[in-house]
DNA sequence: TATGCGTGGAC
DNA sequence: TGTCCAAGCAT
């Protein structure tokens, strides 16, 4: 691809962006001279890591609202940011955030660092969000890739590589775009772009600007694009949870640990899950089983059975909670259950 | 480089 | 129903 042809489909990119860009609660309108605010972009950069906008955007203004300041979220408590996050996935995610608040109000006194090698340093900050907040908070040229633009180059170029392995050569791809002109728009236009017309399936190709530049379009088959290896199965697993109430409307729930699947989120009690886990109940209690949801993750599929009883164990790791305040602080394969054992 | 890590909507 | 997928990161 020549220059004059890279130059073409930058223009076209940004006048249809001039024209279509969505408009969502932690952007500015397209070159808007007034940047939004680090902090904002920040956080929705976070919170949009494999998340869509529709889920992330009640969570975003939420958060804004109840921590307007990184260094107002650098104060807060743990389990308070843990508890809004819930139903948002993703919990590293959470734990980070505060992490890099934290980071951010103690080693910069509470102002972000704006170049992407300062920012790739703070915790939960990748390769992508690094570039993401250069360029969109502080205008700096990066190169922003995610796979929003990992599909729009591989249809543009049509690479026959197969995803992930193809991510570096589609990342020097689009860093042919990369320029000063206009450089907190160009991400965003691209990933618009993505979102609403290079879309990973039926992609709007009569309403794309870049169409008359597109060698998948040229080709007739641009959804076949990015070739993507095949995905393992998911493997089933099996787990019991016990809901012990204390006839007074709380319920009984631990702190997960840390690490690892749902860490430092509130859980249920429960069993390892496994293949055929053993029906263990953690205390002795009338327990009456309540029926099993479901729920899917990125990597298994989990049937867990509910039981409830009603009870007192004196444990000082049980954390003793309304259960309306429960239903909204669990992550949702909890919530699930809960709601089962309480219906 | 491969794997673990959530959730809900579209089809 | 199942499958894919969404502004990825950490290890």
């Amino acid at each position: 691809m020549t220059a004059n042809e890279i130059k073409a489909l930058r223009s076209a990119l940004l006048d249809w962006y001039d024209a279509s860009a969505r408009t969502l609660p932690w952007r500015t309108e397209p070159g808007e001279a007034t940047r939004t605010d680090p902090y904002r972009v920040w956080m929705s950069e976070i919170m949009l890591q494999q998340t869509t906008t529709v889920h992330a955007a009640p969570y975003f203004n939420a958060f804004t609202a109840r921590w307007p300041t990184v260094s107002d979220l650098a104060a807060a408590e743990d389990a308070d940011v843990m508890a809004a996050w819930a139903g948002l996935g993703y919990y590293a995610r959470a734990r980070n955030l505060l992490a890099c608040a934290r980071m951010v109000a103690d080693e910069y006194d509470g102002v972000f660092p704006d170049t992407e090698e300062a920012l790739l340093k703070l915790k939960g900050v990748g390769s992508y969000t690094a570039a993401a907040v250069a360029a969109i908070a502080f205008g700096r040229p990066a190169n922003v890739v995610d796979g929003n633009v990992e599909r729009v180059m591989s249809r543009l170029f049509a690479v026959e590589a197969e995803l992930p392995s193809a991510r570096p050569e589609l990342k020097r791809l689009a860093g042919l775009f990369v320029s000063d002109h206009r450089p907190s728009d160009w991400p965003q236009g691209l990933m618009d772009l993505g979102a609403r017309i290079c879309r990973p399936k039926s992609p709007l190709c009569g309403e794309c600007p870049l169409s008359f530049g597109c060698a998948a379009y040229k080709q007739g088959d641009p959804q076949s694009y990015p070739r993507k290896a095949k995905k393992a199965e998911r493997p089933h697993r099996l787990g019991h949870a016990f809901v012990l109430r204390d006839g007074k409307g709380r319920v009984a729930l631990v702190t997960r640990p840390d690490k690892g699947l749902l860490g430092g989120m509130l859980g249920l009690i429960g069993s390892e899950w496994g293949g055929a886990p053993d029906y263990a109940p953690p205390f002795e209690a009338d327990w009456t089983e309540a029926g099993t949801i479901n729920h899917v993750f990125t990597h298994f599929s989990l049937d867990l059975t509910a039981h409830v009883a009603t009870g007192w164990v004196d444990d000082p790791a049980l954390v003793w909670m309304e259960e309306g305040e429960a239903l909204k602080s669990l992550p949702t394969v909890f919530r699930k259950a809960l709601e089962r054992a309480l219906a």
